[in-house]
DNA sequence: TCCCAGGCTCTCT
DNA sequence: AGAGAGCATGGG
């Protein structure tokens, strides 16, 4: 584990292997971090406000102490993982390789199970911008405030609404499903917590129940909220990448932590986009 | 402007 | 089982 330096409400994390905040906090499995134009970080999980940065190879947490780092932020940021030597088990195929040393600072978040599965019914059919715009207005109008940001509402505040009640935050079709969602979270008839112990197969049938909800946000939601690590969602980016550079296939080295492999592969592939 | 977006549901073969 | 239209909305 890294060294880890507590000061008067920041936390300091030593020589953070594998952490790039840019990388880990806007590509694509979270979106409600944003930079500023110093290079500093801000945004809200599980009910708690933080401003991070990096320092010379450190990462820098602001707003935080010892208890509050050692409940969320250390496992929020999957910081037991050992992602040198995953990446390292990612040699055994050329492109994956080269897709890991492109995206090597991206952390998998440990999100909160309700966050991730509500964000990626959201992310059906829509670009990121879009998605991030829906996601705000949903935690200002539903949200709890706390200090600078507003929370994430919980699903027991979504189960009481109407599609018309959403209607302002502009989520189109998606609405009804957000809400049939909260409601399935809310009454316990989906044990969000329970996924986790489950496997992955069982985990998946559970959320797939949900109206709007199919294979690839089932596996995010999986992936982002509930640890499964092997889960391996399949936008159409990524199904444009199996078919161009894996033969339709996930590559035997990836399979143990196929989450990790999609995220690298999704990066990579749009980075390459960007630059064409 | 027009195509498309971290898909899914529904309908028609 | 598999293919295809439709879906709300707006970013680029």
């Amino acid at each position: 584990m890294n060294d880890i330096i507590i000061e008067n409400k920041k936390v300091r994390i030593k020589n953070a292997q594998n952490f790039d905040l840019a990388q880990t906090l806007d590509c694509g499995q979270a979106f409600r971090w944003r930079e500023d134009e110093n290079g500093v970080w801000r945004g809200i999980a599980g009910g708690r406000y933080i401003e991070l940065y990096g320092d010379n190879g450190d990462i820098v947490i602001e707003n935080s102490d010892e208890n509050d780092f050692k409940e969320f932020w250390f496992d929020y940021f999957d910081l037991s993982r050992d992602y040198g030597k995953i990446i390292e088990s990612f040699k055994g195929n050329k492109t994956l390789a080269a897709a890991a040393k492109a995206a090597s600072g991206i952390r998998i978040l440990r999100q909160e199970p309700w966050e991730a599965l509500c964000s990626f019914i959201i992310s059906q059919n829509n670009n990121i911008p879009r998605i991030k715009g829906i996601i705000d207005r949903l935690c200002e109008s539903f949200g709890e405030k706390k200090e600078k940001a507003f929370a994430f509402p919980a699903a027991e505040v979504i189960a009481g609404l109407t599609p018309e009640d959403l209607a302002p935050i502009r989520s189109g079709f998606r609405a009804k499903y957000i809400i049939d969602a909260a409601r399935r979270v809310s009454s316990g008839e989906i044990d969000l917590e329970a996924l986790r112990d489950l496997s992955y197969d069982n985990a998946q049938s559970a959320l797939l129940k949900i109206k709007g909800v199919g294979p690839k946000v089932a596996d995010c939601a999986l992936l982002y909220g509930c640890g499964h690590i092997e889960a391996f969602p399949k936008d159409v980016w990524i199904k444009r990448a199996l078919t161009e550079f894996f033969g339709g296939e996930i590559p035997e080295c990836a399979k143990n932590n196929a989450g990790i492999a999609q995220q690298y592969i999704f990066y990579y592939i749009r980075e390459i986009q960007n630059n064409a």
